[in-house]
This record gives C-alpha cells, structure tokens and sequence, in this order.
DNA sequence: CTGTTAGCGCTTTCAT
DNA sequence: ATGAAAGCGCTAACAG
C-alpha cells in the first residue's frame, strides 16, 4: 500500500539506485531518464520515506532544539529566528521545552540526540558540567542566548552585563543618582546576574555609592515589578529612577507608579533591557536597550549550519549588539 | 564507533532480540538477563537509535505541527499545551511556521509527512480542498484552534461566533448602542467572519439598527487598533463603545482613546476576544472574552494520541468554552 | 524466556 | 549513465 522506490523504479523500467539519483537531484542522470522517472513517481504518487533515508545516509535534515518556554515572547522569537534560516537550509526542527530544569533539560538532550539530531540548539539557564557532559557527542551544539561560564561551547548572546550598563548609563545622562535596581535571580548568569553586575559597574563609576538596599529581585515577570515598587516607594529616601532587569518587570514598576499616584517618567524614571513587543504598547512607552532575539536565533542557527557540515567557523563565540531604545519613560530629572 | 544493539547484546552474552526486549521494556526477560543486559548497556554507553527503530516499527513518536507564527503569544501559549501533553505520551514535536500562506501550509505538511510523523496538528487560517486533499493520508490530522468548513477533520476550538456575540452582549447590558467594531479580515472563518457575526447577531437582537458604516477591519495588530480609532474618534456621532475582534487591537484603541484625552471606560468602554497576558497588564486593564488557548493545545494533542493509537472518540470535533472577563475597560454608559 | 531470521525503505560503493 | 548488492540499526514474527 505504500509505495517505495522499488515501487518506482520498476514502473520506470529503472533500478532503485537510479530513481534514488533523480530525487536526490544527482546530476549524472540522462535527461531522458530523469523524465521517466519522474512520470513514475508523478503516477504512483510517490513520497520518499526520510525515516529510511536516514538510516541509510546517517543524516536527519532535522536539528532538536531545547528552549525553557516557548509561550515566552523572548524566546518564540528566538524560535522564529532559528526556523526561518533552519527552513532556508532545509532542516526541520524538534522542539523541546525545559522550563529551565536541569533533570529535563539533560532528558531532552538526550531524547533528541537518540532521534539522530543533526544538531542542537540549547536556550537554558546556566550550563553545568552535566550539560558538557550530555553535550560531549559527535553532533555540534550551539547554546542560544546562554553560554557556558568558559566560552568552550559555540555560542551566540549579547552582552547582558553591558546592556545593562548602558541602560543605568542612561539614567545618570539624565541626571539620576539614586537609582533602584529590581533585579532577577543572581544564581542566572546572564539576565541576572550580569545584569546586576553592569548595574554595579555604572553606579560606581558615577560616583554613586553602591547600596545593597536598593536593589530587589524579582522572578522577571510583570507581577514582580508591580509588587517590588511597594518596597521602593515607601522607602523615605525614595529612588528617582528605576532599572529593570526586565521589559515586563519594568513595565510593572510603571504601572506600580501609577497607580500610587506619580508619573513616569517626572516622577520617577524607568528603563531596562529586552524590548519585547509590549514595550511600545504601554503609556509611557518603555525605554529600553533592546536585546535582537530574532537575530540570536536565526544566527545560532546559521552558525550550526556551518558547524553541521563542518566548515570552518571563524569565531564561534558570537556576541551580537544591543540598542538603547529612547521612549517616553525616562526624562531628565 | 557507534555503539549498535548488537554490541549490547555480545557484551551482554544474549541475542540482539533479547535487548530489544528489554529497552522496549517488554516484561518477558528474566530479571537477572535484563539485569546483565541493563549493565553491558552501561558500560558500552549503548543510546538506541530512534531512526532505525522507527524504519523498523513504521513508528516514530513524533508529530508535525503547523503553526502560523509561534512568535505570536496566541499560538505560542497553544504549542505549549501540545508539547505538554505530548511530553506526558513520550511524543516529540517538529515545528513548522506556515504565516498562513496555503502554498507553505501545504509543503510543510508533505515534509512533515515524509519524515513520517505519527500525527499531524494544524492550526492556520482557512483550510481549503487543497488541504483536505493532502490531508487524505493514513496519518491522523487534528485542526487546532482552526476548523473546516463541513467539520468532517476532528477539531478543537471555541466557538467565535459565540465569544463575539457575549462580548457585544456586556457592551449593551452596560446600556451601550452605539458600538463600532474593529474587525478582523472577512475573509478569515474564524477570527474573522464569525466574530464579525456574532457581533452583527448581538446587535440586531438589541434592536439596534446594522450600520456597516460602524465596522472598520484590521490586521489583528495593536497598530491596527490605534489606526482604525482614528476613524471612530472623529465620527459626529461616536460610539461611546468598542468591540474589536483581538485584544491586541483593543490595547491599541484604548491607548488611541487616552492619546485623544478621553478616558476608558468612562468616555469609551472596550473590550475584545483572546485574553492575551497583556489584557492584565494595561490601565485601565482590559475586559475580555478568553480563549483557552492553552487547553485548546492540550485538548489536541489528547485527541490525537487517541487517534494514533486508534482509541474510539465520542466526539472528534471539539468545541472549548470560552469566558467572559470583567476587568476595568467596560463601564456603565 | 530466549534466539533466529527477515525485513523496514533507502543510500552508497563498486562494477559495468 | 546505470545497475547490483550490501548494509544502516532496529523490530517482530516465529520457533523453540
């Protein structure tokens, strides 16, 4: 009832190996002979089998990706990246979500790898040596948006710890020097703990003694930026100036604002570091340094492309830029 | 290099049948052999190869999913619920974006198709005889949050026409009549057409006369929503309510109404249909009519296990209820 | 409870 | 330019 290639190549008057050239695009067919074939397969309907194809040529035109959530913005862009370039080469894509536990992240790993991957994304929290050790295989992996504390692994983020100075920078450019961070989890390396650090690094250099007090963390969502301004507004030495750690935790902290009866930004100013959608959907529109996660993706993908058919790749480490975005919810002081 | 079934079974002193057995976890194997066997799998660091076993078995334990865009919170909050379920039946998901393009749609579908996926999950716009023609193949297909004109496919979705016609309905039971909607495209069956109807529905019952001249169509987008507003805003006879078919556009209307200096809900009431996570996280916060999209993921994925593994289903063409949620953009009149 | 033996549908030398 | 044949690594009767 299925049919095959032997199916095909019988109906051709051809052997296998002949129909396997044509769909293949081998050029060593006589025109005449391509034509018959394809009659064949045009009559009997004829749908290669990739499973079996991969068996035989050890190849999958299939790369696993594992990402912690893909109903989060940030990352289904990063998906959108990857699968547009995974398309334009002809890959196919698995997709596994983590929730950014270590135990299904390394399970996933594997599962992928035993589905014959010819490759893998990785977008995850912090890379243990456990990961390495899932990773130690003959298919080339590439952490998206996530790198290893040591840069061995191929991979492409931006730098967080910059980003973020540049948007406490911006802060000071306007006149600010008492400024609260909500933070995410310092036990992050990228979004929270470098993020926390570019912070450090610009109040310092400013001038500005650095105080423990002033900074919360929060879990990244827009509920913690709401719940973390109560503690920064009745503070008696109230901050002029709010750093997210995050877009939508920014984004609370606006509403939080407003919602105690101030403005944003004249009474208090708020900026952070992702520029996902929402932040030019709210009042004020958020300032932000925006973070390209279409571009993340679809630059880890090109790079495991590379990776995959083993051509030489330059500096496998990328780090891409990132933008300050100047809306409406910083103002001078 | 590669470590094979067989070599598992020479280290182990059994026959290859006798491995296959117990990764299969088949209980017939004495306990001391899948004991042996479980340590030569040890030792040899033995990983199964699910190509082989899927050429083999005609079995793969992945399914396709075709997606308009999973950068868009509405589908990306659905693929969630797939992979969870999935996960929960040991399924794998290859994704691919389609933009609503039918050429893609059906390319992907064929792709998806030869990498001989158990299952096929298909959320886009309108599905046509194209589809249903590529559609005839021994796989099991589910429409997800989409349907087919006859619903002869097995489906989940909500019911639009209805989600429409209660949202219009708040809208009048708060003493609203002159209301515009801001639409989605016609020409779409779902988000589109259906919503538009059951606007139509709620307002004819009201006794309040049809004026076409109240309905301005979108592309789905907040822009969409700030754009059309324009249009209602300096309308002699303005609506003092607003009806748009995303609540992506009603975000978008809201903040054209503030920008206007009017205030929502006392000047203008909005509400919409979806219940994106944004609705919560605008001032004034968006009433809306929700759509479990999450479910609607899960509840697709179950009927698909069910079909794959060729359980009875009562009823293969699922309507989801929706809900309406009262937050702070309607008002009395 | 265990082993033997055919394939699954294709790619890929190696000949011709 | 084409064909023959040997696998790829596994499952699934069937036999014992």
């Amino acid at each position: 009832m299925t049919v095959t290639i032997y199916d095909v190549a019988r109906e051709a008057g051809v052997s296998m190996a002949t129909v396997s050239r044509v769909v293949n695009n081998n050029p060593n067919v006589k025109p005449q002979t391509r034509k018959k074939v394809f009659e064949a397969i045009e009559r009997l309907g004829y749908r290669p089998n990739a499973v079996a194809r991969g068996l035989a040529s050890k190849k999958t035109t299939t790369v696993g990706v594992v990402i912690p959530d893909i109903s989060n913005t940030m990352y289904s862009e990063v998906v959108r990246g990857i699968e547009d370039i995974a398309n334009m080469y002809h890959y196919n894509m698995i997709l596994c979500n983590s929730d950014k536990k270590k135990d299904k992240e390394i399970r996933v790993i594997n599962t992928l790898l035993e589905k014959q991957v010819d490759g893998l994304l990785f977008m995850g929290g912090v890379v243990t040596d456990e990961h390495i050790e899932a990773f130690r295989t003959s298919v080339p992996i590439v952490l998206c948006a996530t790198t290893d504390a040591n840069r061995v692994i191929p991979s492409v983020d931006i730098d967080h710890e910059a980003a973020a100075y540049d948007a406490v920078k911006v802060l000071i450019e306007h006149g600010h020097r008492n400024i609260g961070m909500i933070s995410g989890s310092l036990q992050d390396p990228s979004n929270g703990f470098a993020r926390y650090q570019g912070y450090k690094r610009a109040i310092e250099e400013a001038g500005i003694p650095f105080r423990e007090s002033h900074v919360r963390v929060g879990n990244y969502r827009y509920e913690a930026g709401l719940d973390t301004m109560e503690y920064f507004l009745q503070l008696p030495d109230r901050p002029t100036a709010i750093f997210a750690a995050t877009d939508e935790m920014a984004i609370g902290a606006i509403h939080a604002i407003q919602d105690a009866g101030l403005r944003v930004p004249e009474d208090m100013a708020v900026i952070s570091v992702d520029n996902v959608r929402m932040a030019s959907m709210v009042r004020p529109q958020l300032s932000t340094v925006a973070q390209p996660m279409y571009d993340i993706g679809a630059v880890s993908m090109r790079l495991l492309t590379k990776l995959m058919k083993k051509e030489p790749v330059s500096n496998p480490v990328v780090v891409l830029p990132h933008e300050t975005i100047m809306r409406k919810s910083v103002a001078h002081i």
